[in-house]
DNA sequence: CGATCCGTTGAATTACGTCAATAGACGTGG
DNA sequence: CCACGTCTATTGACGTAATTCAACGGATCG
């Protein structure tokens, strides 16, 4: 899928234009070229671990991850999936709470922590970009948490499927008025999704299935078909219809 | 409860240790007491609208809110409980995706939205700590997605009491090893908690009444007493012993 | 003193979890 | 090419935690 070969400059990074770096002009750059390395990983790589304080501030510029919580007794839940152009990690010392690993192979653009503490400081687009960014990420934790919160397990699927929808095609163009079908490549086991949606690998799997009964979604296993968006938009419960029987 | 009727100068102002402020030195702060003021709202007041673009950023100086989402349906999920030196506010022209509303009787320092933002830029001690307590507020949004997302009842009410406790005493010390005797006024009815929990009415109520009989809590209806706050932290569920019949 | 709000409690219902068996998909080696 | 093991996904039958529906009790207030 993603080409992981060739290391970019910034200037034909992929990522340049929605990454922590989006807003820094030329000048700016020159000082994170000076200060980046860049790591790739394989799939289902621990990138960081729960307890640790991470030596790196990285961004993903392809590939994927997952951010994990895990209760002492194994239960667990994902609180956040990374696409290209989001970010890891947090300014000053502090131990991780969450578990980072990768879904797919994937290229990281790293800086040492320190280093990008100066940076913030230094270069002034920098840090507005990161509030910006980090407002972006604390809205999708919110989302996760109405999902997680509010939705019946139909409803979660189908938010999820929205969210990956929404993300991996980068509309510019509002996504959610468009009827033309779509496909999205799921970057997630059935069990992945459940440990996303709060839900059982079999509760996952069986919605998965109804959708697809019902025509909402098509093709196989982990391509996904969307003949219409509005309708799986409908079916993630955001927009307006009550699920059968609610008060 | 809380005195609100003196208007605090930034020196002694309740929250100047641990709000957005926290590390302006004092020439900073000469530049923030000259475009701040105060705003009393009572009891219940919506302090923000879904969808709207807020005119100011503030700082809770005493009293409590709510941050909610709602679905088009009805129902509600409150993804945040804002407590004094908690910000509401995010940098930039975004029209808010939840309704803020106060708990009780609140007192607010305010911004002016362009105020804040060149502030942001001018009192270098500004934005580190604006994207410090953002990264604590992504950390509380996403510790609310696993409590939603991987809980029982039980362990929801519990891991709510475990912290509110935490934050209304603001621990210096390491609350999680007291066993001391506490008390703590919960701002929140039961149909509130069930906002925050996702759960109804019914069950929050049932859940605060079992705590209540196995002695985990005492007290009142509003006025908690919590005898062992290690035990409280168990049934919290997120120190390591399974639910009865988790695989 | 009725009205209203909030909390509590009981009984019935249900969505999702649990347990269990089976089916594909994929790779390895004979 | 086929037999076999492994891993993931699917499907069915059953159990249960939480919801739903309903009734009631205790404050607070005009």
């Amino acid at each position: 899928m993603t080409e992981l070969r060739a290391i970019p400059t910034c200037e034909g990074c992929p990522i340049r234009l929605n990454a922590v770096c989006a807003d820094c002009g030329r000048d700016e750059l020159a000082a994170l070229e000076a200060a980046k390395s860049y790591r790739r990983l394989p799939a289902g790589a621990t990138l960081v671990e729960e307890g640790e304080i991470p030596s790196h501030f990285s961004s993903i510029v392809s590939g994927s991850a997952t951010v994990t919580k895990t209760l002492k007794d194994g239960r667990r839940q994902y609180v956040g999936i990374l696409l290209p152009s989001d970010y890891i990690g947090r300014p000053g010392r502090h131990a991780s709470l969450y578990e980072v690993r990768t879904l797919a192979e994937t290229l990281l653009c790293q800086f040492e922590r320190g280093a990008f503490e100066r940076l913030l400081d230094e270069v002034p687009r920098l840090a507005p970009r990161l509030i910006e960014m980090t407002f972006d990420e604390l809205d999708a934790a919110r989302e996760l948490a109405v999902v997680l919160g509010r939705k019946t397990a139909r409803e979660r699927v189908a938010s999820l499927l929205v969210s990956l929808a929404r993300r991996s095609a980068k509309l510019r163009r509002p996504l959610s008025e468009a009827d033309a079908p779509l496909t999205l490549h799921l970057p997630l086991s059935r069990g992945q999704i459940a440990d996303h949606l709060g839900l059982t690998i079999e509760t996952a799997s069986r919605q998965m299935a109804a959708l697809k009964k019902d025509g909402v979604i098509g093709g196989t296993t982990r391509d996904i078909a969307i003949p219409n968006f509005r309708r799986l938009l409908l079916e993630a419960g955001s927009e307006g219809n009550p699920p059968p029987g609610y008060r």
